[in-house]
DNA sequence: AAGAATACTTCACCTGTTGAAGTACTTCCA
DNA sequence: TGGAAGTACTTCAACAGGTGAAGTATTCTT
């Protein structure tokens, strides 16, 4: 795994958790949702997507349905619960205490005495 | 693991190597630095630590040497080599796009058309 | 008719983190 | 003097999340 995929690692949910904020979706549109935020960059391997799926759901963070038979590949939607919008909230703040963590972690000349 | 946790994997090697660019240091005082510069928050679990200085060893980034016989516990010292100060360039640019790309992707506004 | 795109599923494997247990020495303090 | 706490490192088994690979099935494009 890549040092970007590593750091990606385990906030997973929270992507799929703030895109189905929007409304409800399925698999392949959320991956591409991603593609298109990133210019490309990132997007999720198709196993990784459908077990974290398979996680949400087992923690009720997610609900599913099967969307009507219309042309196309049958598609499975997802729709977000209140309980994964709590969630949510909480994975964004873990993110923003993380992210300056790790900024002061990076930081060469950081100053050991400062406080 | 938390949140928090999970999205600190796979920068350790990046924090260790962050804190031997200010000169040599060992196993419990880099923990110790890493304590202060997060206020407690943050700390690597001794099998953490230990298990990513082997294998920064084993990829070249740092080499390690016993320090001099002082009072105390035997001390274990590592220095981080030229090829450790390159990927450690290389991991912090990682990190920097990375973070833009979680910031986007968490972000619950976003404008799918923006580009 | 062929190939690309859409859409989902399952499995075995890999990597980094962790809990737990152990070794060994020194300092503090009652 | 003796026990707890602190310093310092080691090893191992278990776990969780990500991934490559292979498969199924339908539709769109050329």
């Amino acid at each position: 795994m890549s040092m970007t995929a590593d750091t990606l690692r385990g906030n997973t949910d929270t992507i799929i958790l703030t895109l189905l904020m929007r409304g409800d979706s399925y698999g392949y549109e959320i991956n591409k949702s991603v593609q298109r935020r990133t210019k490309g960059e990132y997007g999720f391997k198709e196993a990784t997507l459908y077990t974290a799926f398979k996680r949400l759901e087992q923690n009720g963070f997610i609900r599913s349905y099967w969307g009507e038979d219309g042309p196309g590949a049958r598609r499975r939607y997802y729709s977000i619960t209140e309980e994964g919008r709590r969630q949510w909230e909480e994975n964004v703040r873990d993110w923003e205490t993380t992210r300056s963590l790790l900024d002061a972690l990076f930081d060469p000349d950081y100053d050991d005495e400062e406080g």
